[in-house]
DNA sequence: ACCTGAACACCGTTCAAGT
DNA sequence: ACCTGAACACCGTTCAAGT
């Protein structure tokens, strides 16, 4: 017997394109995140899905029980990136004082969300997502929190302008979260703002709005 | 002859729930509105749409050229009613500052998506919808116009707090429509806020906004 | 002038049968 | 254990034929 794995086994695990065995899964998963970014999150249809990783109509429903699971898991990975994508912003801001942090992690989302429409547009999509998933609504309740304690630490500190903190805390989230939808939507022409220049624009956006709420 | 007339017409011009004759168009705008009050955006198919008004599958395309026309015929109620709603809110604020007026416009907005969520959602969901329609397009800058031109009389009366007023607008704007989105996204939950005050809190918080973009 | 009803090429989902 | 391929009940859209 000649030892096939020298031969075969270049790559940890698997080397062939065969998802016949394993990894459909992800397969379709990228399938998905790709054709969201050709056609739009509309034009997702399993049977596509399918057939752009080369299975049968019937296969991707072994792994997810039907069209939203799919779509889901597309958002629960989205959510994943985007936590992490804050969180990065935040520890970059680590010497900073609470209320440069606050910032720093809208910045982070809106960094994200504009860098990552695809993702972000499936997140922020309910309609074809089933949102009361653990995953989904943990890392969500994780982030307000740290937002009310670091508006909380400004306020202590003196650096937040007189007001209520959880109003300041949804403001700064819907000022964010509207512009991510306004961007994706292609409402920023309509609005004067050059689609190049968006983030930065909403960037300046969100700086003004930090500034008002500054003591 | 008996004069048809006296036995036929109790009502202006059409009596029966015959749509087999001209008004076919708004009973299938009607239907589609409540086809999404009902099952949501996706849900909405011209069959089921035809077949809820009586009519044979093909029948829609003699008035919209395909489904994204009809979405759009909706969206187009949808923005003039939105505008009313807005220009009443700004009428009510008449002998107001131009910062109160603002408010006003914001206020409108907010009155109205959270009480008419399935317009709102037509609206925003530019996914199904063609925002290229001059209608949709022209009304949309109007507001803008309007925004700016407050602002600035705010800053010259020296009501408003330094800094760039266009960029106090698009905050103005991407907060309520955050506001609004995250309702009929049914996040409000998530942040804390219960449903049933979701409105009163949105308002709060533009409230809250406006006193910290004031001088 | 407007609507019907059949037709075509899709789609989501299921399930017996294959490997 | 996982995938295929046929099947079913849908859907958007077109178009000849009816009134």
């Amino acid at each position: 017997m000649a030892t096939p794995k020298a031969t075969v086994s270049r790559l940890p695990k698997k080397t062939k394109p065969s998802y016949h065995h394993g990894d459909l899964r992800r397969a379709l998963l990228d399938a998905t995140v790709q054709l969201i970014e050709e056609q739009g999150l509309e034009a997702v249809s399993v049977r596509e899905v399918a057939r752009r990783t080369g299975v049968s109509p019937g296969a991707p429903f072994r792994h997810f029980q039907n069209r939203t699971a799919l779509l889901t898991a597309v958002a629960e990975v989205a959510q994943e990136r985007l936590v992490q994508a804050v969180g990065e912003s935040l520890g970059d801001a680590e010497k900073a004082n609470p209320l440069q942090k606050f910032r720093a992690i809208g910045i982070g989302f809106l960094r994200w969300a504009f860098t990552n429409p695809t993702h972000f547009q499936v997140i922020s999509g309910r309609a074809s997502i089933e949102f009361d998933r653990p995953t989904l609504r943990d890392s969500n309740d994780g982030l307000r929190a740290t937002m009310n304690q670091l508006l909380s630490a400004a306020a202590t500190e003196g650096l937040l302008r007189p007001g209520d903190v959880s109003r300041y805390v949804l403001g700064g989230r819907a000022l964010v979260y509207g512009l991510a939808r306004m961007h994706i939507d292609g409402q920023f022409p309509s609005w004067g703002v050059d689609s190049a220049d968006s983030l930065n624009e909403s960037i300046a956006v969100l700086d003004q709005f930090i500034a008002s709420i500054s003591a």
